[in-house]
DNA sequence: GGTCTGACTTGCATCTGCCGAAGTCAGCAC
DNA sequence: GTGCTGACTTCGGCAGATGCAAGTCAGACC
C-alpha cells in the first residue's frame, strides 16, 4: 500500500476532516464549553461562571453550538420556577470526548501547572486513569512508527 | 471515590489542562500546521501551500510554535543550495498525534464531505484503520458510562 | 555584477472574538 | 403592581488573526 507521505506533491490537503472539525470546534471557548458540558454542566449561568467567558460571548457561542448540532436546547421547569432552557449534549457532541481527553492528557504532560492536574478521569471498574490512545480496528496498540497514511475515497489528487 | 460531577459547586475550573493546551494549540491554523507536520511537511513554502494560509500568518504561526516548543527550526543545506531552515517536530509536538487523530476521526464521522475521508491512517502490521480510543492504564477499553472524575493534586476547591 | 529563488517582513484593511456596562424580558413571589 | 432572578441582547470598543500586495535579504549561479 502506497504511503502518501512519500509523495506529498501528488495530492492536496483539500477536503480534510481535521480542517472541517476545526471549523466547528476550533475556538478556545467552544472547547472549554465542551469540557464543561462533558462534565455535566447544562445551564447558561453555570457555563458563564465555570468557563470564565462573558455573557454575550457565551450566548453567541452556545447558539453556534446548537446550530452546529453539538448541544440541544431543552426546556425544563423546576418546581415553583418558570420554564427555562438547558443545554444538553447531543450524540455528536458526546463523541468529542476523545478529543477533549487527548487534549487534557497532553496538557497534563506538557502544560501542567506546578501543582499537577486538577482533575483525573479514572475507570469506574478498576480505578486506573484513562488516556486517549491510538489503536487499530484489529485491537493492536499502535506506536508512532507503525502508521501508514493511505488514500481515502475523498482524496484530491494533483496533476 | 467521590465523583466531582456530583457537586460542581465545590470546585472551580481554574488550573485546567484543557484550557492550557488550548492556549498553545487553540487556533485553527496551528492545528492545521500540526496536521501537516505530522504528515512530514517541513518547509515554509510547503506549509504555506498545503495549509492554505498566507505567508505573513504562516511566518507568525511558525515562530509562535517554535517558541512554544512544538517545532524546532533546523538548518539544512541541499547540494548546490545555500543553508535554509526546516521545521521539525519536537517530542512535545509529536505527542499531539492523538489529539489530531481524534479530531480527524470526529470530522470523518460528523463533518465528512459527501466523498468520504481524504486520508486514512492504517496500522502498518495489519492494515486496519487507526482510531483514538479511551483506555485505562490497566488496558481496559472504556465506554462513556465507565468514567469517574476524581480530584487531582492541582484541584482548586471553593468554600 | 546581475539574476533568481526561498523565506521571510512590512503595511494596510478587515474580520472575528471578547470584554464591560447597561438594558430587556418573562414569570413567580409578595 | 413591584421586585427579583435567570437568561439573555445591545452597544461601544479593543485586540489578535488573516488576506493581499509589495518589499527585503542572502547566497548560489551565470
Amino acid at each position: 500500500m502506497e504511503d502518501l507521505r512519500d509523495d506529498r506533491e501528488s495530492w492536496t490537503s483539500e477536503n480534510c476532516s481535521v480542517a472541517r472539525a476545526m471549523d466547528i470546534v476550533g475556538s478556545r471557548s467552544t472547547v472549554l464549553i465542551m469540557r464543561e458540558a462533558l462534565l455535566g454542566t447544562r445551564r447558561f449561568d453555570d457555563f458563564v461562571r465555570r468557563v470564565g467567558v462573558g455573557e454575550p460571548a457565551m450566548a453567541a457561542r452556545l447558539k453556534d453550538m446548537v446550530t452546529a448540532g453539538l448541544l440541544e436546547r431543552i426546556p425544563y421547569r423546576e418546581p415553583g420556577q418558570r420554564t427555562r432552557h438547558e443545554y444538553q449534549l447531543t450524540h455528536k457532541g458526546q463523541e468529542l470526548l476523545p478529543v477533549i481527553t487527548a487534549l487534557r492528557n497532553w496538557g497534563d504532560t506538557w502544560a501542567a501547572a506546578d501543582t499537577g492536574p486538577s482533575i483525573v478521569a479514572t475507570h469506574h471498574d478498576c480505578g486506573e486513569p484513562i488516556r486517549a490512545v491510538l489503536r487499530c480496528a484489529a485491537g493492536h496498540e499502535v506506536t508512532d512508527g507503525d502508521i501508514d497514511i493511505t488514500a481515502g475515497p475523498g482524496l484530491v489528487r494533483r496533476d
